[in-house]
DNA sequence: CATTGTGAACGGGTTCACAGCA
DNA sequence: TGCTGTGAACCCGTTCACAATG
C-alpha cells in the first residue's frame, strides 16, 4: 500500500514537471522578459570559459561572483527555463551549456550577411570570435564599383544590388549592418524584404523595422560616452 | 512698482533657477540612475545627426519616436540634469547638444590607449567615428615582439611592458582592451596601476576592478545571440 | 495652444527568505 | 549541510496626467 501510493506520488510528480515544463516551453516566448535573455550569453560565454579552465560544477553564487549579479538573479534567470541545477551541488556546467546554447538556439552555426566592406566591416570579416558561438559570416555585400568583386578574406565582395536575389538563395536569416547612417533604412528595408529577420545595426542611426525583425544596435564610441559621464 | 515687482520677481526666479542648478550638479552622481546615462550618448548621436540635416528645434515627442522611447521618458531623462526645453516649442537642437556634451563631458577629446593590436585592435585604430565624439587614439600597445616597433596607422607598436611608464606621462585615463580573454585581468592591473580610470573591455571575460574604475564590456557575438533566441 | 517639467500612480524586475531536496 | 527554486516583499524606473508657461 505504502509503495503503491508512493509509486503513484511520484508518477504523479513526474507527470505535473512535464506538463510544467511543457507549459514553460509554451508560452516562454511571451513571458520571459528581454532582460533577462540579455544575460544569458554573458552566463553562457563565462561557462565555455570555466570549462575549458577545466570545471565541472558551479554554485549560483560563484557564477554570480563572476559575471557581477547576484545569486538570487543568477537562480531566477536560470529558472525561467527549467531545473537545470541540483540541490546541494550546484549545476553541472556542460549541461547548463547545452542548455543555454538550446534556449538561445546557438546550438547550430547561423549563417550571416555582411552589407559594408569598410574598416569596421573588414574587420568583422577577420573577426575570430564568432565562429565558436553559433555564427559564421557567409556573404559580403558592398555597393561601391571598386570594391564589388574584390577578395575580402575568403568571399569575393558582391553588389548590394543583388541583395534582394543571393539573401534568400542562401536562407540567410541574419545580417550585420556597417554602412553609412544615410544608407541604412534603406538596406535595412532590402534585407527585410529579402527575408532578414534580425540585424546586428553597426550604423549610427536607429532604423525603423516591423515587429517581427529584432534589430540591435552596436555603436563603438556609445560605451565611451557612458563612461566619461563619471570621470 | 509694477515694472519694480517684475524685476524683482525676475531677479528671485534667477536666483532659485540658479540654486537650483547648482544644486543638480552637486548630486547628480549620486542621484542619476545608470540607465538614464546610458541612454543620453543615444540622444546626443541623433541630435547630432538632425542638426546636420539643419533641424533646429525638436520636441520630446518626436525625439522619442526616433530613438524608440517615451516622450515622457526623454522629458524625465533630460530634466534630470536642468531645465533645457521651451514650453509649446519644444527643446533647441544645438543648446541640447552642447547640454549633453557637458554632462558626457565629451565637449573636449579624450586620449585613448589601446591595447592589442589584433583585427579587432587594428579596426579600432582605422576607425573614423571616434574623432568626432570626443575620443582620439594616443597611443597603442602590444606585448608581441613581432609587432612591437611597426607601424599600425600613424602609431608606433608599443611594448605592453612599458604601459607603467608611458601612460602617466601622456596622462590618458580611458583604455579599450583588446587582449586575450587569459590576460585580460593582469593587463587590465597595470592600467589601473598606470592611472586609467576607464576600461573599454573587447576581451571575452568579466574583469575585477576597484569600485572607482569604470568598466562597460563589448562583445560583437552577445548581441547575436541575444537575437537567436526570438528566431 | 503646443509642449515642457514633475508629483503620483503604476508595474515589473530584483532581492529576500525559506521550503525542499540531494 | 549546501544549494536550488520560488512566492512575497521590496524597490526603482516608467508612465500617467496635469499645472505651468512661452
Amino acid at each position: 500500500m505504502i509503495q503503491m501510493q508512493r509509486a503513484n506520488h511520484l508518477h504523479l510528480r513526474l507527470y505535473l514537471e512535464k506538463l510544467s515544463t511543457e507549459r514553460k516551453a509554451m508560452v516562454q516566448k511571451e513571458k520571459v522578459p528581454d532582460i533577462i535573455v540579455s544575460r544569458l550569453p554573458l552566463y553562457l560565454r563565462t561557462l565555455e570559459r570555466l570549462h575549458e579552465a577545466g570545471r565541472q560544477t558551479i554554485s549560483s553564487q560563484e557564477l554570480g561572483d563572476i559575471v557581477g549579479v547576484s545569486a538570487a538573479q543568477i537562480r531566477k534567470d536560470i529558472s525561467q527555463f527549467g531545473e537545470f541545477g541540483k540541490q546541494g551541488m550546484g549545476y553541472s556546467i556542460p549541461y547548463l551549456i547545452e542548455k543555454l546554447r538550446q534556449i538561445l538556439k546557438v546550438d547550430r552555426v547561423w549563417d550571416v550577411a555582411l552589407i559594408g566592406a569598410g574598416n569596421l566591416g573588414r574587420a568583422l570579416v577577420q573577426y575570430q570570435g564568432f565562429v565558436n558561438r553559433g555564427f559564421r559570416i557567409a556573404m559580403v555585400f558592398d555597393n561601391d564599383p571598386q570594391k564589388i568583386g574584390q577578395m575580402l578574406g575568403e568571399f569575393v565582395i558582391q553588389d548590394a544590388a543583388r541583395i534582394g536575389e543571393l539573401i534568400p538563395q542562401a536562407g540567410i536569416q541574419i545580417a550585420m549592418l556597417v554602412v553609412p547612417a544615410a544608407a541604412a533604412q534603406s538596406v535595412a528595408d532590402t534585407l527585410i524584404k529579402a527575408g532578414v529577420r534580425a540585424i546586428l545595426n553597426y550604423a549610427p542611426t536607429p532604423i525603423n523595422v516591423p515587429p517581427d525583425v529584432r534589430v540591435e544596435h552596436v555603436d563603438p564610441a556609445m560605451p565611451l560616452q557612458h563612461m566619461t559621464y563619471y570621470l
